[in-house]
RNA sequence: GGAAGUUUAGCUCAGCUGGGAGAGCAUCUGCCUUACAAGCAGAGGGUCAUAGGUUCGAGCCCUAUAACUUCCACCA
């Protein structure tokens, strides 16, 4: 590798070829080993009809900083890899190509159609491993996994073998959600809810007379969203305690156009004070009609086809849509004059998460799973602390969930997907749940068994993916030394299909929690603050962004200002500032790089080593102590900002200027090599804080710098020093600044020209002052603009009307002709004296204070202390230079 | 209906356990100073939503209010 670096840095080239060395070098496996701790992150598996998003760009950027931080720090990091088969996604894609080519997958067949997903899967599913691995993603590729691989399908199997012994697993008659466009039944927590504009039909039922027939005048009116399902009407229900129906109970009321007498019932599910008070009840099609029923004994008549038109059981309307139904349901009312009237109504219609197709509750014979004992330990683990969520917050959305679990729908009708382990006998209908299908129906001895033809929900599976991606169901090292993984990152919006799901399982069948802690992050949002979707075509592809600003740059672009769990939005002047400032680290080491060339560097004596060396020394010291802790504490965010602050402000626009002069003018060796010594030492821990972040860029300016070294993504992890701690040095150069700052906003104030020096004389009565600025004598020159700098103990010699900064401790003087201007001087000290009055007033009123006293801890105390000496003293300067020019 | 979050500089957002308000972008001024114009130096800009409270001290804790966002439930 050449040290020649290129002007600008250039992300095109240099990150694949890292990422192939850092393949071939095996850094990202990870071995049991047991004189190592473990650190591991399981990923949230892609779905294989993924493509890279900004929300998988953050996500693994995340995941990546922790796993390169704990493995610099010395951890047997593994970040464990792999893809979702995602059921439904993945089949409604195929269904979808398939159309293109004008197959029904029906037609196809079972056998035919999953060829086709498994070629799905070989030409998609490395699709997005591959872009991952363009993110600079750190994961042990060796131990890729697939939900649907013979490891999973072998896990799901035993787990659902052993749920159903235990009986968590049931089969059972509920009401399900029901996709008709996707012809499956789906969980709850698939099911969005969407505020549609609908109307309120209010119809009468006439009740029955004594003789048996219906009244004339006498009827029974509600209202209803869903009109059409009165075909399915077994009864309507008032409350027990309603006055105005009391008359009515037990008595009965004719079920029109299906003409079929319905009972009465009373139940508390019914609310006087909506509408009329009383509620048609359709046990087949609500669900909470469907409780009610149960209540009653009353009959359950479904009266939709799985496509959602009207079955043998809608009579007439046998075969229509469910909307045709529903319109020509109304008319035959009205034209029997039992149609009340219509009303607007917005109410919340529920759809498909994928679909967005209204879904119909329909009770279907479905598998479950028990939520309410299963859920315990799940609900512990975090009550305890023994799995942090982070933000806490998330803690209460947790809990809300929890507190009101209801029972899992696993059971697709799906093709896609771990088919259900269940088998029915054809002779007597004996269900069997085993790992295997049986020789012979343990109940009539028959040898005709059929699997059940449904799939399992894809999140059945992944709630399985921390162990099973280590080799459960069998006894392995790897499950062994890995297990319990360490942190999981991933979206809030999981948090109920995913996070609770794998807690649960894991207490189940580990016995152990499957982390310790889960670090939330929000959603990518485009510049608008809007989702980004493929509809609203606001999408921005990370892979475009990688191209253009490098992987780096996007990576610190999301991480940067991103606190957990909130939503972020992007902006390209962000990535533009991200990619700023991997050119400017690509330049400071250009920098150190240009004059290190040809000399040895040594590390020097302590003695040897400038002020300003120790002050850039001791302020990398506190930046690696703060960062890490950051880090520890999963505040990236907050630590990558105290890297740039400190690589950007602290090292390049102060350290590496104050030392340019020692660089190109001094023939002092031993300070040069202190110098450079620094330089290096600096930059390349600078590097290591940043590489988690950066991993590219840092490991290119590394390798060239550290020629011996093969990478610094196997490097240690910097460390606190107590030696390197110099308070001294850091208070005397912070003066330095101070003085600078202060020259330089006078020269900008009155416009003196860049090119123009000026001589500077330091006015200090305190000898330590004058010392500093004797050692910081060259670089302060040159920062400050000065021709020339003098010191001083008094005022002696100069210029009445010279101008003046005042610092705490020294005055300095320029005295420069075209400056002069005793009435702007002026001005500007009245200015000062009026601002070092008010912090006067500040600190003094605290101090003067009896209960700060008695209650600040001392800390606070001393440092106010410190203030007020500093500014009286500042005062005091201000208030001579006044006189002076009186 | 229940819950959570947000409200900080013109814009987008940080601000860790309460101890003198920060960043990026944008704006203004001056600089092509031999690492970097993707840069350097300087400047302006905030009653930290509102009203109370706790505290020696509140952007941060408590209460109420307002606006916006999201999640959960789904009463026909």
């Amino acid at each position: 590798m050449s040290k020649e670096l290129a002007k600008t840095y250039d992300p095109k080239g240099i990150e694949d070829r890292i990422y192939q060395k850092w393949l071939e070098k095996k850094y990202f496996h990870a071995k049991v080993d047991p004189s190592k701790t473990p650190f591991t992150i399981v990923i949230p598996p892609p779905n294989i009809t993924g493509q890279l998003h900004m929300g998988h760009a953050l996500d693994n950027t995340m995941q990546d900083i922790l796993i390169r931080f704990k493995r610099m720090q010395g951890y047997n990091a593994l970040w464990q890899p792999g893809t979702d088969h995602a059921s439904i996604a993945t089949e409604v894609k195929i269904i979808e190509k398939l159309k293109e080519e004008g197959i029904d997958k029906n037609d196809l067949g079972r056998e035919k159609f999953l060829e086709r997903a498994w070629d799905w899967k070989k030409e998609y599913g490395g699709r997005i491993i591959s872009q991952l691995k363009k993110m600079g993603s750190s994961c042990d590729w060796d131990r890729e996994r697939f939900t649907m691989d013979e490891g999973c399908n072998k896990a799901v199997t035993e787990v659902f073998v052993k749920m159903h012994q235990k009986g968590y697993i049931y089969r059972g008659s509920r009401i399900v959600n029901w996709c008709p466009v996707c012809n499956t039944s789906i969980s709850d927590a698939e099911v969005e809810y969407q505020e549609q504009a609908g109307h309120l039909w209010h119809i009468k039922y006439p009740v029955m007379q004594e003789d048996g027939t219906p009244s004339q005048s006498e009827f029974l009116t509600f209202a209803t969203t869903r009109p059409e399902t009165m075909l399915g009407d077994t009864a309507v229900a008032i409350h027990p305690e309603d006055e105005r129906y009391a008359h009515l109970v037990g008595k009965s009321v004719m079920l029109p156009i299906v003409n079929r007498v319905i009972p009465i019932v009373t139940d508390s599910y019914v609310d006087r004070e909506f509408g009329t008070g009383v509620v048609k009840i359709t046990p087949a099609h609500d669900p909470n009609d469907f409780e009610v029923g149960k209540r009653h004994q009353l009959p359950v008549i479904n009266i939709l086809n799985d496509d959602a038109t009207i079955n043998e059981n809608g009579g007439a309307y046998a075969g229509m849509d469910r909307y045709q139904a529903r319109e020509a349901i109304v008319k035959e009312l009205d034209r029997q004059g039992l149609l009340v009237k219509i009303e607007d109504y917005s109410h919340n219609v529920g759809t498909h998460d994928r679909c967005h197709t209204t879904i119909e509750p329909m009770v279907k014979e479905q598998w479950f799973v028990k939520m309410d004992q299963l859920i315990q330990p799940a609900v512990e683990a975090v009550k305890k602390g023994e799995i942090r969520l982070i933000p806490q917050r998330m803690e209460k959305i947790y809990f809300n969930w929890t507190d009101n679990i209801r029972d899992w729908c696993i059971s697709r009708q799906l093709w896609w997907g771990h088919r259900i382990p269940a088998y029915y006998c054809n002779e007597c209908g004996e269900v069997v749940v085993a790992r295997e299908m049986p020789k012979q129906c343990p109940k009539c001895g028959c040898t005709h068994l059929t699997q059940d033809p449904d799939t399992l929900d894809t999140w059945f599976s992944s709630a399985l993916w921390p162990f099973e991606t280590l080799g459960w169901p069998e006894k392995t090292e790897d499950l062994d030394y890995f297990y319990p993984t360490d942190v999981l990152v991933t979206g809030y919006d999981i948090i109920f299909f995913w996070v609770i799901r794998m807690i649960f399982s894991g207490y189940e069948h580990m016995g152990k929690k499957p982390f310790h802690t889960v670090l939330f992050h929000g959603l990518v949002r485009d510049s608008m603050g809007r989702k980004m979707s493929k509809s609203l075509g606001n999408g921005i592809d990370p892979l475009d962004i990688i191209d253009q600003y490098g992987a780096d740059a996007l990576r610190l672009t999301l991480i940067t200002g991103n606190a957990p769990g909130n939503d972020m939005r992007f902006y390209y002047e962000r990535v533009e500032n991200s990619r700023n400032f991997a050119n400017k680290v690509w330049n400071a080491s250009r920098f150190i790089l240009m004059n290190m060339e040809g000399k040895q560097i040594s590390e020097p004596k302590s003695g040897d080593l400038m002020p300003a060396d120790r002050w850039i020394l001791s302020k990398l010291n506190t930046l690696v102590k703060d960062v890490t802790d950051n880090m520890e504490n999963f505040e990236l965010g907050i630590a990558v900002q105290k890297v740039y602050d400190f690589i950007w402000d602290e090292f390049c626009d102060w350290y590496i200027e104050m030392v340019k002069p020692r660089l190109y003018t001094t023939d002092d060796a031993v300070s040069q090599n202190a110098a450079l010594w620094t330089l290096k030492t600096v930059l390349i821990d600078a590097l290591k804080l940043l590489h988690p972040y950066m991993p590219f860029i840092t490991e290119e300016i590394f390798c060239t710098i550290q020629s011996q070294e093969e990478s610094i993504m196997i490097s240690s992890w910097p460390g606190y020093r107590e030696d390197r701690n110099f308070a001294e040095e850091e208070k005397a150069i912070e003066i330095i600044k101070e003085a600078v700052r202060g020259i330089r906003n006078i020269r900008s104030e009155r416009n003196v020209a860049p090119g123009r020096k000026a001589a500077v004389i330091v006015v200090s009565s305190q000898e330590d002052i004058l010392k500093t600025f004797e050692e910081g004598r060259l670089f302060f020159a040159s920062l400050a603009g000065a021709s020339d700098v003098a010191l001083q103990k008094d005022k002696d010699g100069i210029a009445k009307d010279a101008v003046s900064v005042v610092i705490p401790g020294a005055t300095l003087y320029i005295p420069l002709a075209e400056l002069i201007d005793v009435a702007a001087e002026k001005e500007r000290l009245l200015k000062e004296r009026k601002r070092l009055e008010g912090e006067l007033d500040r600190v003094n009123g605290m101090l003067s204070n009896e209960k700060f006293l008695s209650r600040a801890p001392e800390t606070k105390i001393a440092e106010e202390r410190a203030k007020l000496t500093k500014y009286t003293q500042m005062m005091e300067q201000v208030k001579q230079r006044l006189e002076q020019l009186q």
